[in-house]
DNA sequence: CAGTGGTCTAGACCACCCA
DNA sequence: GGGTGGTCTAGACCACTGC
């Protein structure tokens, strides 16, 4: 008898993908299963639990535990930090740094973080290289308000990403992904002709409820994000 | 006293984000948080077990729990059923059937799936509408060796991609994202001009390691996928 | 070898929520 | 009201792995 309960989960996967159980069908109790299995009651608790969190099953008290009518099925992806993807590949990392400076954030940018007026902001343009050839151009922009000491890390050696990192963390983040035709920045700076499909990935973190950072990451052509679930 | 170890979590969370116990510094035990918290080895045990799958943590046994030092934080997004994405906005979703023909696998959709030579596969065109404006065009390829009934199916009202949820599970699933720019047909479809960026997400599905369906899906221009995490 | 996390058990109490 | 899942406990044994 080894790690039951994963064996008793994956039982139960079975006799979901199976349509043993079909969709929306009800699903014996935890006792009854704890019996059936010869294994208490926590054991089949954690196995559904694992499933409910599978989003195979729904689970309600004094109703019961049901088969998803249509499983609510989600991916999950690692957030990459750049450097390391580009290693990854077995490729050398480069950067360098486009442009620096302190700048009033723009409107669009105060709606974005919801920021007050006035808010000073530094705003970062650089580039990751895989190799020679430009990977990805980074537009940042980080809320001196919330983060003073930006003002002084030297970005000239390695990127805002990594400092991030190693200095503030984050509690709430979100990201978004679309495409977009390269305007005459990124065609310059990646190599590309005006209007290639890029595809870009924006980010924006809080600390606690205070904005930190926003930031575009536009990435070579053909560049694809992958996950399996 | 309630569900004590959510509070243990989020006190030992703050702890590692506020860098009281800063990245790559080694936790107190689980016997000795246990103590602390003034609860059972086992609550300790369950609130570590979700930092860790949140990727704040390292756990190994013998030589103990890690502050990870950088987090693995991983974003999750639920896989969305096109008719959902749409109603979801509150649009009324319709459906238009452009193209239904049975093949030979191509070559690149064989490697793709790994299939055998001249394995027949049934391929679909069709459209997804926002009351009347096209949202996303849908190419599919399903392998009629491991679904022979798809051929019988009527995906004249609507789509394969409801009629697959209605009749197979799957095991395995894999899902891209990236950038493409429009072709003639989708320049067609989508009411754009050719050449225009497009987010293109592609997927493809298996049932206990056989080869169901490839399928890409192309966006209306602007097409966004959003997560927070 | 010994310390740590991983899991199981048997029992208990409780929160929720449908009938 | 009563059935269901959600959680906690105290104790136990085990698997892994660094020393």
């Amino acid at each position: 008898m080894k790690t039951a309960f994963r064996d008793i989960r994956d039982a139960l996967r079975d006799r979901i993908v199976s349509r043993q159980w079909p969709p929306g069908e009800l699903v014996p109790n935890e006792a009854d299963l704890a019996r059936e299995f010869d294994c208490a009651r926590a054991t089949v608790n954690r196995a559904m639990r694992e499933l409910a969190e599978e989003g195979l099953i729904e689970r309600r008290r004094k109703s019961g535990t049901r088969v998803r009518a249509s499983p609510r099925r989600q991916a999950s992806f690692e957030v990459p930090v750049v450097r390391r993807e580009v290693e990854a590949t077995g490729a050398r990392y480069a950067y360098a740094l486009r442009k620096r400076s302190v700048e009033a954030a723009p409107a669009w940018l105060r709606a974005r973080l919801g920021l007050a007026e006035n808010t000073r902001v530094l705003h970062i343009t650089c580039l990751h290289y895989a190799e020679s050839h430009p990977y990805q151009r980074e537009d940042r922009w980080i809320n001196l308000a919330a983060l003073p000491q930006a003002e002084m890390a030297d970005f000239t050696r390695s990127g805002p990403n990594e400092w991030l990192l190693a200095t503030v963390p984050y509690t709430d983040a979100e990201i978004s992904f679309s495409a977009q035709g390269a305007n005459a920045d990124m065609a310059r700076d990646l190599g590309c002709a005006v209007g290639d499909a890029l595809f870009v990935a924006e980010r924006m973190t809080a600390f606690q409820g205070q904005p930190v950072t926003y930031v575009q990451l536009v990435h070579q052509r053909g560049h694809q994000v992958r996950m399996r679930y």
